[in-house]
DNA sequence: TTTGTTGATGTAACCGGTTACATCACTCCA
DNA sequence: TGGAGTGATGTAACCGGTTACATCAACAAA
C-alpha cells in the first residue's frame, strides 16, 4: 500500500511538502508541486482516510442508525438524507439495529471515530437507553424521536395531528364504526397515531371504545387484522391501519371476500410510501413527508457540526392528507397532497 | 473527548495494560483488568474506531458504491447486502455516485483506509474507468457487471437469458408485435435485456427488425413510450419494458386509454421490485433476486478479505419468470416465482 | 543462595497522515 | 556588505490506538 512517504521519495521532497502539495496549499512552488503530483499519480496513490480524520478530527462523513434498512420508508428516508449529505461532500454510514435496542448502543459505540455526527431512529427505544449510548461530544440529531429532551436536535413529523386529522376525515366521508390496527407494541409512532385516533373519534362520534386491532407493520399482520374483522363479523365500516404496508394487507384480504374496498369499506394507511399510490385501490394515507424528514435532520446534523453552538431545535413536520380511493364513499373530493392539514413548528 | 491514555490514567496503568484489558486479552490480571474496566465505564470510554483501524490495518466495515440509492432495487439489495454484513459484525459505508461516472472514481477513493473490501455496481461506466479507480490491494466484487475481467470478482444475473426467457414466454401466451422499451443509453443491463428481446423475438417469429422504444427506467418514460404507441396506432399487442417501473407507467397510460391490460394488451417488466406485486393488474416480470445478488456479493466479498487467495469467481444468477396478470391473453397458467427457468453457474 | 522460568506490566515504536516550528536561501534596502 | 524580511522546504511531534520487546517480581528447582 503505497503512502504519502512514498509519494514523497519518489519526487525527493518531504512529506510535510507532499502533504501540503496534495491538499492545494498555496505556500508550495508549482515545479515542486508538479513533481509532487506526478509522483502520486504514477505510484496511483490514495490517501488513507481514516489516518487522515485521525489528525484532522473531522472524517467528512456522517452515521446513520436506523431500526431496519428494509422497505420503502427507509429507502425514502435515505434519498432525503444522501441528497443533502452528498451535497456537502460526505459520505454516510449506516447502521441498522435490527429493532434490538441493545445494537443501537453498541450501534452508537461503533460510530465513535469514524463520523463526525449522528441521525439516530430508534421508534421504540426507551429514552435512558439512547441518551446513554449517545456520545456528549458527539453533534446527533434524533428523527422521529418522542420524548423531548432538552438540549438534544431532533425532527420527527406529528403522528398524533396527522392521525386526528386523517380520523376526522374518514368520519367527514360517512364512515362511523372505525377501527384502529396498531403498529409493533412499543413503537412511539404507532402510539402516537392511535392516540391521535382515539382521541379525534372521541371527539367527533363520541365513542370511547373504538376498535383497536395488534399489528406489527407488516403486510400480514394487516391482514389477519382484516381476517379477524370479517370472520367475527364485526361492525366495522373503515379500517384506520397504522401504516401502509398493514392497510395494503388489509385491502388485498377484503377485496379477495368480495368487498369493494373505498365503497363497501374504507381503509386508510399512514406514510403514503410509493407503492401506496399503485396499490389497487390507490390507498387513502398521510403523507409521512420521509424525504423531507430524511432531509431537515441531515442539514440540521450538518450545521450542528459546523457550530456546534446552534440552538438544539426540535422541529415537528406535518403530515399531509392525501385522499385517493380506498376511503371515499360518500363521494368525498379525492386529492392527492394538495392541503396542508397541520400547522408545522420549531420548538427550541 | 476520552481516550485510553485517560483509562490508563484513572485506573493507574500504563495503556498498553489497559489496551490489552480492553481488547479481551487473556494477560492481565483479573484485579487490574477489573480496575481499567471500572475506569473506562466511569470515564465512558468508547474507542476511537478510526485510530484503532489504523493500526489494525482493518476496520470493520465494507464499502457499497451504488448508482443511485432510490427506489425499490436498491432498497431490496442494500436490504440482502445487510442481511450478511451484520451477520459477520460489520459496518456499512454507502456511497451514491448519482449516475456520474466521475463520482464513481472519487467515491472509490473516498473508500480507501475507511473499508476492508468494496462492493461496486456501475451499469453504464466503462471497464477502464472503473478498473483504473479500483484499488489492486483492496479486496472488490463487482455487481452486475457485464465486461468478465479476469482476476475481478463479480456477481450478476443473466440479464439477457432472462429477456429471452420473457420474450419466449410472451410468444408463448400468442402475443405476436412486441414492442420493447429500453432503459437509459449505455446502461449494460438494458442492453443485454433487448439483446436477449430482440434475439429470442427472431427465433421465435422471425421478426428481424422489432419495435423498440427509448426508455430511462423512469415510470415517466414507460408512460411516454406508451402513449406514443397510442398516438401513433403502432401494431403491438404487447409490450416489454426493460424493468418495472417503466412498465408500471405503461400500464397506467394503457388503463387510462380504456384497455384491460393483460387482455387487450400484454405488458411485463424486469426486476420484479415488490410494486410489481401489488400494481392493477399485478406485472408479469422476471424476478431478478435482488436480495439474493446482494446477499451472493456481500458473502464473496467477506471470504476474499478474510482470504484474498480465494478465486476471484463470476457468479451468474438466474432471473426466474414471475407470471402474473398483465400478459396472460390466452389464459396462459399463472406462476409466481415456481418455476426456475435458466440454469445459474459460476465462472472461473 | 543462585539461577531459570513464567507471567504481568511498562516503554516506546509504529500505523499514515497533518502541521507547528525551525531552517535556509533569497531579495531588498540601508 | 550586512541585516531584516519573505517564502519554500524540512524536521519532528502529534492524533489515539496496538503490540514487540524489555523489565521486573515471584516462584520453583538446583
Amino acid at each position: 500500500m503505497v503512502t504519502i512517504r512514498d509519494v514523497a521519495r519518489e519526487a525527493g521532497v518531504s512529506v510535510a511538502s507532499a502533504s501540503r502539495a496534495l491538499n492545494g496549499h498555496d505556500n508550495v512552488t508549482p515545479a515542486t508541486r508538479a513533481r509532487i503530483e506526478a509522483a502520486a499519480k504514477q505510484l496511483r496513490y490514495v490517501p488513507h482516510s481514516g489516518a487522515r480524520s485521525l489528525t484532522r478530527r473531522q472524517t467528512d462523513s456522517i452515521g446513520v442508525v436506523l431500526p431496519d434498512l428494509f422497505g420503502e420508508f427507509f429507502s425514502e428516508l435515505i434519498r432525503g438524507i444522501d441528497r443533502v449529505v452528498h451535497a456537502h461532500g460526505l459520505q454516510l454510514l449506516l447502521s441498522n439495529m435490527h429493532g434490538n435496542p441493545h445494537e443501537a448502543t453498541s450501534a452508537v459505540r461503533a460510530m465513535r471515530g469514524r463520523v463526525d455526527g449522528l441521525l439516530v431512529m430508534t421508534p421504540d427505544l426507551q429514552r435512558e437507553y439512547l441518551f446513554d449510548a449517545l456520545n456528549p461530544g458527539l453533534p446527533a440529531v434524533l428523527l422521529n424521536c418522542h420524548d423531548r429532551a432538552p438540549g438534544i436536535a431532533s425532527v420527527g413529523i406529528d403522528n398524533q395531528a396527522g392521525a386526528r386529522a386523517m380520523t376526522d376525515y374518514l368520519v367527514a366521508c360517512g364512515y362511523r364504526r372505525i377501527a384502529f390496527v396498531s403498529g409493533p407494541r412499543d413503537n412511539r409512532d404507532s402510539e402516537a397515531r392511535r392516540r391521535g385516533f382515539v382521541e379525534a373519534l372521541q371527539g367527533s362520534t363520541g365513542e370511547r371504545h373504538p376498535l383497536i386491532m395488534p399489528g406489527d407493520y407488516s403486510e400480514a399482520s394487516g391482514a389477519e387484522a382484516a381476517r379477524l374483522i370479517l370472520a367475527g363479523r364485526l361492525p366495522v365500516d373503515a379500517i384506520f391501519c397504522a401504516n401502509d404496508m398493514m392497510a395494503i394487507g388489509c385491502c388485498g384480504v377484503l377485496a379477495d371476500a368480495g368487498l369493494t374496498v373505498g365503497k363497501d369499506i374504507g381503509v386508510a394507511g399512514f406514510d403514503d410510501i410509493p407503492i401506496a399510490h399503485y396499490a389497487a385501490p390507490a390507498l387513502t394515507t398521510m403523507n409521512g413527508r420521509i424525504a423531507e424528514l430524511g432531509e431537515t435532520a441531515a442539514a440540521m446534523l450538518i450545521r450542528l457540526i459546523a457550530d456546534p453552538a446552534q440552538p438544539r431545535d426540535a422541529i415537528v413536520l406535518a403530515p399531509e392528507l392525501v385522499a385517493r380511493q380506498s376511503a371515499a364513499r360518500h363521494g368525498a373530493p379525492l386529492f392527492d397532497r394538495t392541503q396542508t392539514v397541520l400547522k408545522e413548528g420549531i420548538l427550541s
